[in-house]
RNA sequence: GCCCUGGUAGCUCAGCUGGAUAGAGCAACCGCCUUCUAAGCGGUAGGUCAUGCGUUCGAAUCGCAUCCAGGGUACCA
């Protein structure tokens, strides 16, 4: 990286500074701090240094300390100069023909940096109910927990993507009670769901998906369910026998979609992990009682509690109720207790916001474990508006709502992934769905995919055959598919390949083209950075940026009909430009398209 | 009340481990297709970085307070 080989001379810099006693006082970790940035104003340079923050321990002003460590770099190819307290460096071409070169030779491998040192993590996001189909907010959490996992794959990290399943506790009995409902309505029979709070109506998932389910059903039970009727008329009241049979079924199915639809969404998870396992092997109440032989458990109105606030929670937490069943964070405490025992060294979890008020819990369950609860990170995503029609719809959680299948219909998977990861977790998430679904230059989606088809039909144009408006004759292609191959293919990138990229053509052009290799080059300082900052919506900025560069050179310089050897140095970066939108938009799970 | 996010251009948002004139996309306005994809490119205009105080040589960025918006504050999951 351009900016590492500026990091050692600038660091190897100041300390021959420091040595001929030139500078002073400066301490090491001061020196480690410096940042090598790319200037906002490029007339400065293309990559740039403040070290302002010297003065205070040299007692000089900022220019001068910028006039002194300047003189003892030593870098080839590259123009220095100082500006106030800032050392600005302007590369030569030798540089930026490396990026290219580098990036022919390591292709789909271009950008993987080694910084996760292969840490192992498990990555455990949506974690839905198996209880009805996954609404728009869970899109988030698949998108942005999929690419996570991607980019943090490409940072160096290994990562295992896990669901939870929560399929234990009343909300599947009701799941079951609701598919009864429906199964009887199917029968022709009358049954209702309950209206009123009263009559239980919270307890019933009305929803209409389960009436396909229900169809479903009784295609091989419809004697069995028959028979369940007579026996028990009342739908409101089926024998549990009834309601067991009904949540296997309704489960399996729900679950069973579910898949599905990530599979569609090209999220691929290692592993479902149910929450009925835990309690069937015991681990629920093993942990329970590991916990409570290192007494951090308490009784207390007949319920017992977990002294999470021991380790910063703001109070106790029942972790067995009066009528001594287990609470959801027992299972959960099990859960994460499980993960750690699996041997991860790093627990990170993505959490919708409405969750936030759990994390203080579980870390403080981890520490009472023994582990430590900086192990586990968890990201708490703020929540999806969803915009139809200009106008801010609500999610009523069991009434109709716009399902993630139905948004992914709509919209496509490509627009859909990227609309959900180009803002920041912290933002709460303005889902324009008219917007989203445009093909126009307001989409943002189209624009990236657009350039990667331009950069392809360039390159295919060049080793296609011609023909010749005015002669009427076929003509050769501009390079043979031999040649193209071997100049793009090869091992070994030839640099002589880029000599007659920077002879005096003109400016725009030249221009275009560095600024368009810097950004290709910065590739690699991105994924460290958003795969450190846990933040791939850096990659869905990065690759609208590095559209919008190629855009702009290809306004400016033309690739096919110039000279050969100018031809073949802009066909390497076109090949170049293709390969790195290609990289970032796998991260982030969205297709690049050969053609538009 | 307490806790978590956010408040930056008309709109949606970057920038926030303090540093050069606060950026992008869209929308608005003006231009560019007989040559590699116009789903594109160039240009113009648009800002008291919610408010106040503080720390600092220097604050959109750090601290405190206030005001707005969203979310959370279960022996539900």
């Amino acid at each position: 990286m351009i900016k590492d080989i500026i990091s050692k001379n600038l660091t190897e810099a100041v300390n021959l500074a420091l040595k001929n006693n030139e500078l002073a006082n400066i301490p090491d970790d001061e020196i480690q701090k410096l940042a090598i940035e790319i200037p906002k104003n490029t007339e400065f340079g293309d990559y740039a240094v403040n070290i302002s923050g010297f003065a205070k321990f040299t007692k000089m002003p900022p220019i001068k300390i910028a006039q002194i460590i300047s003189k003892y770099i030593k870098m080839d190819d590259a123009q220095i100069n100082v500006v106030a307290g800032f050392i600005n460096f302007k590369l030569g071409s030798n540089y930026l023909n490396n990026t290219i070169k580098k990036i022919l030779e390591q292709k789909n491998d271009y950008g993987k940096i080694t910084f996760g040192n292969h840490e192992k993590v498990n990555l455990e996001y949506i974690s839905a109910n198996p209880t009805g189909p996954f609404h728009i907010g869970h899109g988030r959490w698949a998108a942005m927990g999929s690419s996570l996992a991607n980019l943090m794959e490409f940072a160096g990290y290994d990562i295992h993507q896990e669901f939870y399943i929560n399929d234990a506790g009343n909300q599947i009995n009701n799941l079951g009670k609701s598919l009864w409902i429906r199964v009887l309505q199917e029968l022709g029979k009358k049954a209702d769901f309950p209206k009123t709070e009263e009559e239980g109506a919270k307890n019933y998932y009305p929803g209409e998906y389960l009436i396909e389910t229900a169809k479903k059903y009784l295609e091989n039970n419809k004697e069995q369910a028959e028979k369940s009727y007579k026996l028990f008329p009342d739908a409101l009241n089926p024998s549990d026998e009834i309601i067991n049979e009904m949540s296997v079924f309704a489960k399996k199915e729900m679950l069973k979609k579910q898949k599905q639809l990530l599979d569609n969404f090209r999220v691929k998870f290692d592993c479902f992990y149910s929450e009925t396992s835990l309690h069937e092997s015991g681990e629920v109440e093993k942990t329970f009682n590991f916990l409570k032989e290192r007494g951090e458990i308490y009784e207390k109105d007949d319920a017992q509690w977990f002294a999470s606030s021991k380790y910063g929670d703001d109070q106790d937490r029942v972790i067995k109720k009066s009528d001594g069943s287990n609470t959801y964070l027992t299972a959960d405490i099990a859960y994460h207790h499980d993960k750690i025992k699996r041997g991860f060294d790093r627990l990170i979890n993505i959490w919708g916001a409405d969750h936030h008020g759990y994390v203080p819990r579980m870390k403080a369950a981890l520490a009472a474990l023994g582990h430590n609860p900086d192990r586990l990170e968890v990201l708490l995503g703020q929540l999806v508006n969803i915009i139809i029609d200009g106008e801010q719809v609500r999610m009523g959680k069991r009434k109709k709502m716009l399902t993630l299948e139905e948004l992914i219909e709509d919209v496509g998977v490509d627009a859909t992934r990227f609309w959900m990861i180009i803002r920041s977790i912290d933002t709460t998430l303005d889902f324009d769905v008219n917007l989203a679904k445009s093909c126009s230059d307001e989409n943002p989606v189209y624009y990236v995919q657009y350039a990667h088809a331009r950069a392809c039909s360039i390159l295919r144009n060049a080793t296609s055959e011609r023909f010749d408006q005015e002669t009427k004759k076929e003509l050769a292609p501009f390079i043979e598919s031999e040649k193209f191959n071997s100049l793009i293919n090869s091992e070994k990138f030839d640099l002589n390949n880029l000599s007659s990229l920077w002879k005096k053509s003109d400016e725009n052009a030249s221009k275009a083209t560095k600024t368009l290799i810097l950004k290709l080059e910065s590739f690699e300082d991105l994924i460290l950075n958003s795969a450190k900052n846990r933040a791939p919506y850096m990659i869905a900025r990065y690759v609208q940026e590095l559209a919008s560069d190629f855009h702009h050179f290809y306004a400016y310089s033309r690739v096919l009909n110039v000279e050969d050897n100018l031809m073949i140095a802009r066909l390497s970066i076109v090949q170049a430009v293709k390969q790195v939108i290609s990289n970032a938009l796998n991260i982030l799970g969205v297709s690049s398209p050969e053609f538009m």
